[in-house]
DNA sequence: ACCCAGGAAATTC
DNA sequence: GAATTTCATGGG
């Protein structure tokens, strides 16, 4: 067991279901069960403390890497509710979201699934996918499969996944990212706009696909990703600006924006 | 039967 | 170039 003290700014409803990551489960107690970086655990908030059973001390740089927890959420959250009023609303609604930090790859591949698909539907293909070729765990779960493996498979192997038109554009993504011809840890650090251009060499990537790669697998918090909710809140909650006049921290913002928008759908009725 | 879903590619105008 | 259609699948 991994115990976290006196962590603020955190909610796992909130984090880890708010369309960011697809391999968390929600149990009847509150926890929160799922894998990440070939490690299952369980994990749970209880006074203040983040509590990971499953993983131990060995463990804990990653587990606080993944949670983002050295990242200072209320300073950001109170400097980019000065930007504009409905982003403060939005900010205190969302108060505990935190930016995950995903493997990339599985990143890249979830948000090539969710392109025109419903998050109910993105989880099970999800599901399916590391079932299929993912490492089994010893607690019978399985890990997130790397492209090394999968850039081996055809579309028709992914067939089971039911993955519809999307399938022959995760052959691509193993491809390019086992060959590497697309660099994904290149994207880490390169500038925002190379970063972004070297993920979209991959078929079905394109600017919304790439973004959420940078923000969600490669804490790229600059990264705007703007899918049918955002555009509809840019219209109607903040018409006249653009990604950019959010600051430093506009993937932040974005996530705040894009879960008030989707817990209140009839601002847009 | 029809419409939509955390889009992007292909086609048409 | 900008606007429209197509692409699989499943749920409402």
């Amino acid at each position: 067991m991994l115990i976290f003290n006196d962590i603020t700014d955190l909610d796992l409803a909130q984090t880890l279901d708010c369309g960011q990551s697809f391999r968390w489960v929600e149990q009847p107690d509150g926890s929160f069960t799922g894998v990440a970086y070939k490690r299952s655990v369980s994990v749970r908030l209880n006074n203040g403390s983040l509590i990971i059973d499953g993983a131990d001390e060995s463990d804990r740089q990653l587990w606080s890497d993944y949670f983002d927890l050295s990242l200072d959420y209320g300073k950001i959250r109170a400097d980019i509710s000065k930007i504009h009023p409905v982003l403060s609303e939005a900010a205190g609604y969302a108060a505990g979201i935190r930016i995950l930090r995903q493997e990339p790859y599985e990143a890249l591949c979830t948000f090539i699934i969710s392109q025109n698909n419903n998050i109910k539907r993105i989880k099970g293909i999800v599901q399916r996918l590391c079932e299929s070729f993912g490492e089994r765990l010893p607690d019978g779960s399985f890990a997130f499969p790397d492209a090394q493996t999968m850039s081996a498979l055809t579309v028709d192997d992914l067939a089971p996944l039911r993955s519809g038109f999307r399938a022959k554009y995760l052959v691509d993504a193993a491809q390019k990212a086992a060959s590497g011809e697309v660099r994904l840890e290149y994207c880490r650090t390169a500038d925002y706009n190379d970063a972004r251009a070297e993920l979209m060499k991959i078929k079905g990537v394109g600017t919304k696909v790439a973004d959420c790669t940078l923000l969600f697998g490669l804490h790229r918090v600059e990264a705007f990703p703007l899918d049918v909710w955002m555009k509809r809140a840019m219209e109607k909650l903040f018409p006249g600006m653009e990604p950019k006049d959010f600051g430093e921290y506009s993937g932040i913002a974005q996530q705040y924006i894009f879960h008030y928008s989707r817990m209140h759908p009839e601002l847009f009725g």
